[in-house]
RNA sequence: GCCGGGGUAGCCCAGCUGGUCAGAGCGAACGGCUCAUACCCGUUAGGUCGAGGGUUCGAGUCCCUCCCCCGGCACCA
C-alpha cells in the first residue's frame, strides 16, 4: 500500500468542526498547523494523508434548520461550505473532507454501535433528571437555577428516560496503562497529568443515545429504531470511517497505524478518554499521537489596549496574504501553549522576517545579477572559504528543520531557516558583489550564484509554511518545490537557466500608519450594554432588606465561601452562605449592615443551606458589599 | 484548595540532564554600505534570570517557602 520509497504512513486529522459554527482563528490555526505538519512530512518522504471535515448532527443543527424552515440536511449542505470553501483560501489542501451525514460515515457508526452492543459494551438503562420541555434538555439538580430551567427560568419536570450507555468504565485501567507506557502519546507531555487526573476520579459510563421523540437529527441506533446516536460518539468515529474501517481493512490498517490527531486543548478529554476507550472497546489500536494546541487569545485586555487586536485575524489574510498569515500563526505559537494575537505583532514579523530578510534576499540577488549579467542564473567559479561557510550552513539546514518538526517545534524550524537567510544576507553584504563586479566578473557571478542558491534552498524548506509564495519564488528561478528533502542539495540550482525578477513578494507594511490606526481604534470604547429591559412589576418581585451580620465563619473545604448568621429584624434570623472569602475576612463582616435578597429560594452550598443572597458590587476580583450610608434597623425594606 | 505550565534585556522569547547560560530576534542609538522592499551589515542593552532561604567548590539550571500570570479539576455565579 505504501508508495515505493516512502517512509510509511502519516495520517493527520483536524477535529471535525461543528457545522453551525462560524469559522474563526482557532479553526484556522489548527487546520493550518495540520496542513503544515503534513506538508513537512510529505517533504521528509512519508506517505501522508490529511483529513478534515464537519460534524453535522445534533440538537443545534436541528433547531437552526427548524428556525429557517428547511430540512437539517439542506441546512448542513449550505453551512458546510463555510469550512470547505475556507481551506483553499488559506492554502490548506486536505485529501478528504468528511461530513457526518455521509452514508459512508453513518454506516460505520452503525456497525461500530452494533459491534459494541453485541459485545455487551452498550447497555440500556433508565436515567432520571429534570427535563425542561422549553429547550428539550435534561438538567441535573445542580444545573437548575432556583429549581427552574437555567436557560428559560421556566418550570422543569422530573422525568425518567430510557437510554443507552457505553461501558467506558471497563477500559479505565487499560487506558491508564497505555498513557503511562507511551510518553509521546499526548503532546505536549505535560497534558498527561491532566488526563491521568481525570482518570483518577474514575470513569463513569456515558450516555450515547437520544430518543427520537426529543432529537431526531442523528444516526439511528441499529438495535433500536427509536433512538439516535448522541453526537460526540458519532463525530469521533469520523477518523476511522474516512479511511475505510469495515470497508477496506488494508487501507484502514495502513493509515491508522500512523495517525496524528491535532486538536484544541478544549477537547483533550473527549479525545484522550472518550475516543480512546471507544477504540479499546472496538479492539482497535490507539492513536499514535494526540497533539493538543493552545488558544489564540484575542481579547486579552492588556493586549488590546496597547497593541490593538480589534480585527478578526481571519480578515488579515486579505491584507497580508494567506501565506503571511500562515507564517505568523506557525512562527508565533509554540504548540500547546496559548499566544496572543495582535495585528501589530503580525505586521512586525511580516516586515522583519518576510519583507526585509526572506523576500529581500531573492530580490537583491536577482536584481544585481540581472543588471550585470542579464536574467540568467550565473555559473559559479571556485568557492572561497567565505562561500564554503555559507554552503556548510545550507547543507546542515534540512536536518535542523527536520529535527525541529519531528519534535513539533515548527516555530523553531522556521527560525532555523530564517537564521540561514540572515547569514546569506550578511554574506552578500560582506562580499560586495556590486563592487567586485567592476574588477572581477567571475567572482561576482559566483557570489550571485551562491546567494541565489541559498534563496532557493530557503524557499524549498519554507514551502510547507507558505506554499504559494515559495512556489512563486521557485518558479522565478526556473525551479519548483522539492518533492523530497533529499533533493534539496547545494548545486541543484542550474546555471544557464533563465530567471525572472519578481516584484516585491512581501510589500512592506507602513508600521507608523498601522500604529496610528490602532491608536485611533482604541480611543473609542464601545458602550457596554445593559440587560434587557424589565418592568416595575419585575422589580417588585424582589424582596430586598437590610440585615445585620451576627456571625461569620469560613466554610470548611471551600476557599471562598463564608457562612453568616444575619439578623433581619422582624423577619427573623437567616443563615446565608456567600462567596466573599477572597475579598473579606470572616471576622471583619461581623456587625456590618448588609443588603439581603430575602425571598430567594434557599439553596445548598457545601451542604449548608443559604437562605438568601448578599448584594455586592463588582465581579471577579473586586467585590464590594453594599451598605446603607446611615444607620437603619435590620429588616428595613429597600425600594 | 489540589494538579500542571509559566514568571530571563523596553517587547517577543532561547537557555535539555548544574560550571563560556547571562543569550537570539524585534524596537532604540550610533556607524558602514548602496545590490535590494527607507533594505542590509556592524557596534551599543550593563537585565538583582518573580521574592526569600538552602544544597554545592560552583545554580535561571537542583531542594524548600512565598508572590504573580495561565490552564485543568473542585467550587462559585
Amino acid at each position: 500500500m505504501a508508495e515505493p520509497g516512502k517512509k510509511g504512513p502519516v495520517y493527520v486529522t483536524t477535529p471535525i468542526y461543528y457545522v453551525n459554527d462560524k469559522p474563526h482563528i482557532g479553526h484556522a490555526y489548527c487546520t493550518i498547523l495540520t496542513d503544515t505538519y503534513r506538508r513537512f512530512h510529505r517533504l521528509f518522504g512519508y506517505d501522508t494523508y490529511f483529513l478534515t471535515g464537519v460534524d453535522e448532527h445534533g440538537q443545534k443543527v436541528q433547531d437552526a434548520a427548524k428556525k429557517r424552515g428547511i430540512t437539517p440536511q439542506a441546512h448542513c449542505d449550505e453551512m458546510q461550505a463555510h469550512f470547505r470553501n475556507l481551506w483553499p483560501t488559506l492554502h490548506v489542501e486536505p485529501d478528504d473532507f468528511i461530513r457526518t451525514t455521509q452514508p459512508r460515515h453513518e454506516m460505520v457508526v452503525q456497525k461500530a454501535l452494533q459491534q459494541l452492543y453485541d459485545k455487551g459494551d452498550i447497555y440500556s438503562d433508565e436515567y432520571e433528571g429534570w427535563y425542561s420541555p422549553w429547550v428539550e434538555k435534561f438538567f441535573t439538580e445542580d444545573e437548575l437555577v432556583d429549581g427552574k430551567c437555567p436557560e428559560t427560568g421556566k418550570e422543569v419536570y422530573k422525568l425518567k428516560e430510557r437510554n443507552y450507555f457505553f461501558r467506558m468504565s471497563r477500559y479505565e485501567e487499560a487506558l491508564r496503562q497505555h498513557i503511562m507506557e507511551h510518553p509521546d502519546f499526548l503532546v505536549p507531555e505535560y497534558r498527561k497529568n491532566e488526563v491521568l487526573g481525570f482518570l483518577k476520579k474514575g470513569l463513569r459510563d456515558l450516555c450515547i443515545s437520544r430518543p427520537k421523540s426529543r432529537l431526531s437529527w442523528g444516526v439511528t441506533l441499529p438495535f433500536d429504531q427509536d433512538y439516535v446516536t448522541y453526537v460526540w460518539f458519532d463525530a469521533l468515529l469520523n477518523y476511522v470511517s474516512a479511511i475505510g474501517l469495515y470497508t477496506d481493512d488494508e487501507r484502514f490498517r495502513y493509515w491508522w497505524s500512523g495517525v496524528h490527531h491535532f486538536i484544541g486543548k478544549d477537547i483533550l478529554t473527549t479525545h484522550s478518554v472518550y475516543w480512546t476507550t471507544m477504540l479499546l472497546a472496538l479492539g482497535l489500536p490507539l492513536p499514535r499521537h494526540i497533539i493538543a494546541t493552545g488558544w489564540w487569545l484575542t481579547d486579552d485586555t492588556k493586549m488590546s489596549k496597547s497593541l490593538g487586536n480589534v480585527v478578526n485575524p481571519l480578515d488579515l489574510k486579505e491584507k497580508y496574504g494567506a501565506d503571511a498569515l500562515r507564517y505568523f500563526l506557525m512562527r508565533a505559537m509554540v504548540i500547546g501553549q496559548d499566544a496572543n494575537f495582535s495585528e501589530l505583532q503580525m505586521a512586525e514579523r511580516y516586515n522583519g522576517d518576510l519583507a526585509n530578510d526572506f523576500g529581500n534576499l531573492l530580490s537583491r540577488a536577482t536584481k544585481l545579477i540581472n543588471k550585470q549579467f542579464g536574467p540568467v542564473i550565473p555559473t559559479p567559479g571556485e568557492y572561497t572559504d567565505d562561500d564554503r561557510a555559507l554552503i556548510d550552513a545550507a547543507k546542515a539546514l534540512p536536518g535542523l528543520v527536520q529535527d525541529a518538526v519531528a519534535s513539533y517545534r515548527i516555530d523553531v524550524a522556521i527560525e532555523e531557516v530564517l537564521k540561514f537567510v540572515r547569514s546569506a544576507n550578511k554574506y552578500f553584504n560582506d562580499q560586495e558583489p556590486w563592487a567586485v563586479v567592476k574588477t572581477d566578473k567571475q567572482r561576482a557571478a559566483t557570489i550571485g550564484y551562491v546567494a541565489l542558491q541559498a534563496a532557493q534552498i530557503a524557499a524549498m524548506l519554507m514551502h510547507p509554511i507558505m506554499p504559494q509564495k515559495t512556489r512563486d519564488m521557485l518558479e522565478s528561478l526556473s525551479s519548483k518545490p522539492a518533492d523530497t528533502i533529499d533533493a534539496i542539495k547545494w548545486g541543484m540550482l542550474e546555471p544557464g537557466k533563465p530567471f525572472e525578477v519578481l516584484g516585491s513578494l512581501f510589500p512592506r507594511i507602513d508600521l507608523k500608519k498601522l500604529k496610528a490606526q490602532i491608536e485611533k481604534q482604541n480611543e473609542k470604547p464601545k458602550p457596554a450594554q445593559t440587560r434587557p429591559e424589565i418592568t416595575i412589576d419585575d422589580f417588585a418581585k424582589l424582596d430586598i432588606r437590610t440585615g445585620k451580620v451576627l456571625s461569620a465563619e469560613p466554610v470548611k473545604g471551600s476557599n471562598k465561601l463564608i457562612r453568616m448568621q444575619i439578623d433581619l429584624g422582624p423577619f427573623g434570623k437567616r443563615q446565608i452562605v456567600g462567596g466573599l472569602g477572597l475579598q473579606y475576612e470572616a471576622q471583619d463582616l461581623v456587625g456590618k449592615t448588609v443588603i439581603v435578597l430575602a425571598n430567594l429560594k434557599p439553596r445548598k452550598l457545601f451542604g449548608l443551606e443559604s437562605q438568601g443572597m448578599l448584594l455586592a458590587a463588582g465581579e471577579g476580583k473586586v467585590i464590594a458589599l453594599l451598605e446603607p450610608d446611615k444607620p437603619v434597623s435590620p429588616g428595613s425594606g429597600i425600594s
